[in-house]
DNA sequence: TTCATTTTTTATCATTTGTTAATTTTTTTC
DNA sequence: GAAAAAAATTAACAAATGATAAAAAATGAA
């Protein structure tokens, strides 16, 4: 998915607005299995996924997958973006990825001085905003076999491209559980 | 807590903007047990507490609590806001409330036209992100009893506020299996 | 292909959380 | 302050999920 297109994907914007952004994009590729971004640090950037598969997640005592992001989506550690702490999360490439490099630096000063750009950015807050209140949602009302069925329906591909130790993680329970749980359905 | 200083708690604004924000703002006061915003409805109105406390919580087979929100913080429908659906939350003050209200509709206008009160909207929605963001995590990663602890560590005036079903229900258990917590950790 | 490695499934038992019902404690109302 | 109502706790058993280990299946490398 190319960069214009992924833009005016999480909102519209003026001609003139999505060059002044699209200008401060580089383009950028790795191959699977490279880590994008490492917890504990202060990310300096964010990046768009124009094609490949990556995930985020946790370590404590054992790897906890907290997201994947697809083509069009867009990595970012909130934490570093949002308060410029280091951000909890690391990144991995599930597949060879190309990406769209951002500078958070260059893309706060865009938003101060261009309002359809600030409200891009609100726009994009509040869209992920949306989506991480349902996960919580949903964790808080279903079970984990009820969890698996809604992702197999929202996003049925992932289960193609994720093996299911990062699934049953996302899922929040532990493969053996997962792997139960497909040979109930059966 | 004064609007002036809740506003500016969500963001610093510049005195012009935020004498426009205030300007659309109007006071409201409700009693304890009144329901504030109706799920399946579109909300047309923000409101940030003054004074009281309230829940946000879902109905199926029972009641699901998945929010509480007290003085400097905001009542706000996600949904409505963000995409004019209507909410899945009804908003239950569970103390007499002083609150101010603004209209969605306003806001919005002011978004457009204003880029600081565009980066202070931008600047809410991320900071919500973060919150909600570090509890599905902590829903992920740990175990009932660990997130009660944290509840107590992090907001123990909850508790001391808000009847235990509702605090056992936030915290995705049953009131039963929070006593049997509470009995464990004496 | 064939062998080695990784991933997934299956089985068994332990632990956590849910369900229902009864009891105790606290709060509200008169 | 007493009675009624609501909230919280306790107990007993059921169901869901976790942990560990072993087996089977799938994938990758030589």
């Amino acid at each position: 998915m190319d960069i214009s297109k992924i833009l005016d994907h999480i909102h519209q914007l003026p001609e003139q607005s999505k060059f002044a952004l699209q200008n401060n994009v580089t383009e950028i590729a790795f191959s699977k299995g490279h880590i994008l971004l490492k917890a504990n640090k202060i990310e300096p950037n964010i990046y768009f996924i124009k094609k490949g598969l990556v995930r985020a997640f946790i370590e404590r005592d054992n790897e906890v997958t907290f997201w994947f992001g697809k083509e069009g989506e867009t990595v970012i550690s909130m934490k570093s973006y949002v308060e410029d702490q280091p951000g909890y999360e690391t990144i991995e490439l599930l597949e060879d990825c190309e990406l769209y490099e951002l500078k958070t630096e260059n893309l706060r000063k865009l938003f101060s001085e261009d309002v359809h750009i600030a409200n891009w950015g609100r726009k994009f807050a509040e869209k992920e905003l949306i989506k991480t209140e349902e996960r919580l949602i949903s964790k808080q009302f279903k079970n984990a076999s009820e969890r698996y069925l809604e992702l197999m329906k929202d996003h049925p591909e992932l289960l193609q491209r994720v093996q299911l130790g990062h699934i049953a993680s996302y899922l929040g329970i532990t493969q053996v559980s997962l792997s139960r749980i497909r040979a109930e359905l059966k």
